[in-house]
RNA sequence: GUCCCAGUAGCUCAGUAGGAUAGAGCGACAGCCUCCUAAGCUGUAGGUCGUAGGUUCGAUUCCUAUCUGGGACGCCA
C-alpha cells in the first residue's frame, strides 16, 4: 500500500527544485491524532529554503495541489499539510489485499533466501532452565520467524553451554557428595544441589576451584571417568530441556554446543598464531585489542580453552558451513564486552563476514532488584511458571466457558502464550523484575487479550456463516477505519521489527490492531442484517489473519475458540 | 576508577531518523451483558518526560555535565 509514495509524487511535483524525493520520504510522517488526517508533511525546514513561513508554504502546496483518487482532501495547518486518504478506496485495496494474500500479507522480501544464523536459548547442561533463558529463547524464536517473513533463510542454533571449568567442578562435586541413585531419579535438581554446595565450600577452602580446574583439564585431555559423566549430565538435561521447547513451541536445526567446536579450537589457536595475533601475558595467551577493550583471552595458563576460543571456532566454523549473510546471538546484555571481542578478533583474522556479526542483547530478569544467581540456587524455573500459568488458564476456562471442547489444549496455547508475551511485549533491553502476577495476568495489553481477541473474530465468522468475496467494500464508520489503517501498517511493523531485530514491534502491533478490533466490535453489531454486512465480515476477516499471523511471529498460538 | 544500558502518571511500560494537544495497560473511582465470547467496552482522576546547561524556528527525543538504578571490566560463561 503505497500512499506514502503517492503523497510524496504530489509534493515533489511542487518542491523538486529544492528537494529531493527521497528525503521528502522522509519527512511526511503519521499525525498524532486522527483528525488530523492520515499523512502529513511539516513545512518547517521548507521556511529557510522559501523565506517564507512555514504556514504559507502549507496553504500555498495545497493551493497547487493534484490529489489522485486514492486522497479525499488536503489542508493545511499549523505549517502541515495534512491529507487524508479517500477511505472507501483505501479501505477496498487493503481489505482485498489481506484476503488474498492470507497469511502472506505482510511479507517483506529483503531477504533473498539468505542465511541469518540465530544462536539463541543456549542453556547451560547440568543447570535447571530459568527464567533468565526464557528471554533468549522466545527473543531468539521470534527473531528466527521474523526473518522468515522477511525472506531469510533462518538457522535456528541451540549454542548449549555444555564445556567449561563448571564441569570440572561438577565433576568434583559428584565424586566427593553426588549419589548416583538421587541424580537418576531427579538429575537437574540434584546437579544444581552439587554445583550450589561446591561455590558454598570454594568460598572457604578455595583449593576446590583447583580441583575443578583440574577436572575440566581431564576432560578436555579425554579421561574417561570424565567423559562418562559429563556424557551422563548432558544426556539428562537435554531429555529435561526438550519437554520445555516443546510446550514453548521451538525447534532448532542444530544443537552443536560448545563442546562440538574442543576439536576445532587448536586449528583456530594455530591460526591465531600464524597471523602473529597471538601474545603470551601472565602465562596466558591473548590477543590485543588496542582501541578501548581488554584484550580478549585465547587460552589459560593451564593450557585449556576459554569460551572466546569456543565462539572464534564457532563463528568460523558456521560461516564455512552455512555461509550466513548474517550471524546474530541472542544474548544478555552482560555479555556485550565479550561479543565486542570476539568480533575484533575477527576482524584482526581478516574475515570480511566479520560485518555479519551481531549481538542482540536484551536485559536482565531481575529478582528483588538483583540478578538470579545460579551459584547461589536463586533461581526461579522455568518450567513452573509455565505450569502455574497454563493451570490459571484451565481455571479461566472453566468459569468462562465451561463447554470448550480440548480444554487442554487451549489452556496450554493460553498460559504459554501470556508468558512469552509478557517477554516480548517490552524493549528488549529493559531490564524485567520477576513477577508472578504480572506474568499471570491475562487482561489488558497481554497475550491472552490478543488471543481472545483472535477467537471473538473467529466465532463472528462462523457465526455470520461468513464466506470469502473479494470486491469494493465500504464503512462509514471511525471505528472501521482505525482497523484499515491499522491494516495497512502490518508490512511497516515486520520490516521494522527484523530491522531493529526487536520482537516488541510486532507485539505492539497486534495489540494495537486489538484494541482497536474490540472498539468496533464494541460500537457496531457486526452481525446485523444490513446492507454492509458482507463488508463487515471481510473485515472480520483480515482482522482474524493478521491477529493469527502477528501472533504466529511472536511464537504465539492462536486458538480459534477459548 | 573506566566502559555499557536505563531513568516518562501510584505501578508496568509506549512514544525518541527533533515537530502540532506527552499516550496505553494495571491499580482507584463511575458506568455497560433480555444483544455477535464481559479474558471485553465506555467515562473520571493522575505527568516539572531524573536534574542543570547547550544546539535548534522547535528537544521527552540530539550534545555535555551531574544524580540514581542495573550490568561488565584476563585465566567463569
Amino acid at each position: 500500500m503505497n500512499y506514502k509514495v503517492a503523497f510524496a509524487e504530489v509534493l515533489y511535483d511542487q518542491l523538486k527544485d529544492h528537494i529531493e524525493k527521497g528525503k521528502l520520504m522522509n519527512m511526511i510522517e503519521i499525525p498524532k491524532f486522527a483528525n488530523m488526517g492520515d499523512l502529513a508533511f511539516p513545512c518547517f525546514e521548507l521556511a529557510k529554503i522559501y523565506r517564507k513561513s512555514p504556514q504559507t508554504i502549507a496553504f500555498e502546496l495545497i493551493e497547487n495541489m493534484k490529489l489522485s483518487n486514492l486522497f479525499q482532501s488536503a489542508e493545511a495547518v499549523n505549517g502541515y499539510v495534512n491529507v487524508f486518504l479517500n477511505k472507501n478506496e483505501a479501505s477496498s485495496l487493503t481489505i482485498q489485499e489481506v484476503i488474498s494474500k492470507k497469511e502472506r500479507y505482510g511479507e517483506v522480501n529483503i531477504g533473498n533466501q539468505d542465511v541469518i544464523t540465530i544462536d539463541f536459548s543456549s542453556p547451560n547442561i547440568a543447570k535447571p532452565f530459568s527464567m533468565g533463558h526464557l528471554r533468549s529463547t522466545v527473543i531468539g524464536n521470534a527473531l528466527a520467524l521474523i526473518a522468515e517473513k522477511c525472506g531469510y533463510k533462518a538457522i535456528r542454533i541451540n549454542h548449549l553451554g555444555d564445556w567449561g571449568t563448571q564441569f570440572g567442578k561438577l565433576i568434583v562435586a559428584y565424586k566427593m557428595w553426588g549419589k548416583e541413585q538421587q541424580v537418576k531419579e531427579n538429575p537437574i535438581k540434584e546437579l544444581l544441589k552439587l554445583y550450589v554446595q561446591f561455590h558454598e565450600e570454594a568460598e572457604q577452602d578455595p583449593s576446590f576451584n583447583d580441583q575443578g580446574r583440574l577436572w575440566f583439564k581431564k576432560l578436555e585431555e579425554g579421561n574417561e571417568e570424565a567423559i562418562e559423566l559429563w556424557e551422563w549430565f548432558r544426556d539428562e538435561s537435554l531429555k529435561e530441556f526438550s519437554k520445555i521447547y516443546a510446550l514453548l513451541g521451538v525447534r532448532f536445526d542444530s544443537t552443536h554446543g560448545e563442546a562440538f567446536y574442543n576439536d576445532k579450537m587448536d586449528q583456530v589457536v594455530q591460526l591465531l598464531e600464524e597471523k602473529q595475533l597471538l601474545k603470551e601475558s601472565d602465562g596466558a595467551k591473548v590477543v590485543e585489542i588496542n582501541k578501548d577493550l581488554p584484550p580478549c583471552l585465547i587460552k589459560k595458563k593451564d593450557g585449556t580453552t576459554l569460551y572466546a576460543t569456543r565462539d572464534l571456532a564457532a563463528a568460523i566454523y558456521r560461516q564455512n558451513h552455512y555461509g550466513f549473510v548474517q550471524s546474530l546471538y541472542v544474548v544478555g546484555h552482560e555479555q556485550t564486552l565479550h561479543f565486542r571481542q570476539l568480533f575484533e578478533v575477527l576482524l584482526k583474522m581478516d574475515y570480511s563476514w566479520h560485518e555479519g556479526l551481531k549481538h542482540i542483547p536484551f536485559g536482565m530478569m531481575l529478582k528483588d532488584g538483583k540478578k538470579m544467581s545460579t551459584r547461589k540456587g536463586k533461581v526461579v524455573l522455568l518450567e513452573e511458571v509455565l505450569n502455574d500459568a497454563i493451570n490459571l488458564a484451565k481455571r479461566s476456562i472453566m468459569e468462562k466457558n465451561p463447554g470448550l471442547e480440548d480444554k487442554e489444549s487451549v489452556a496450554r496455547q493460553v498460559g504459554v502464550g501470556a508468558v512469552i508475551f509478557h517477554d516480548l511485549k517490552n524493549y528488549r533491553l529493559n531490564d524485567i523484575e520477576f513477577s508472578l502476577d504480572d506474568m499471570l495476568r491475562f487482561e489488558g495489553e497481554t497475550g491472552p487479550y490478543v488471543q481472545y481477541t483472535h477467537a471473538r473474530a473467529t466465532s463472528i465468522l462462523k457465526k455470520g456463516k461468513y464466506k470469502e468475496r473479494n470486491g469494493e467494500f465500504t464503512f462509514s464508520d471511525d471505528e472501521a477505519w482505525a482497523i484499515i489503517k491499522n491494516l495497512m501498517a502490518f508490512p511497516t511493523a515486520v520490516k521494522r521489527a527484523f530491522e531493529e531485530y526487536d520482537p516488541s514491534q510486532i507485539a505492539k502491533y497486534v495489540l494495537e490492531l486489538s484494541k482497536a478490533f474490540n472498539k468496533y466490535y464494541g460500537s457496531v453489531r457486526i452481525l446485523a442484517e444490513l446492507e454492509h454486512k458482507q463488508a463487515r465480515l471481510s473485515l472480520v476477516f483480515a482482522v482474524q489473519i493478521v491477529l493469527k499471523e502477528g501472533l504466529r511471529l511472536l511464537g504465539i498460538k492462536a486458538p480459534t475458540e477459548m
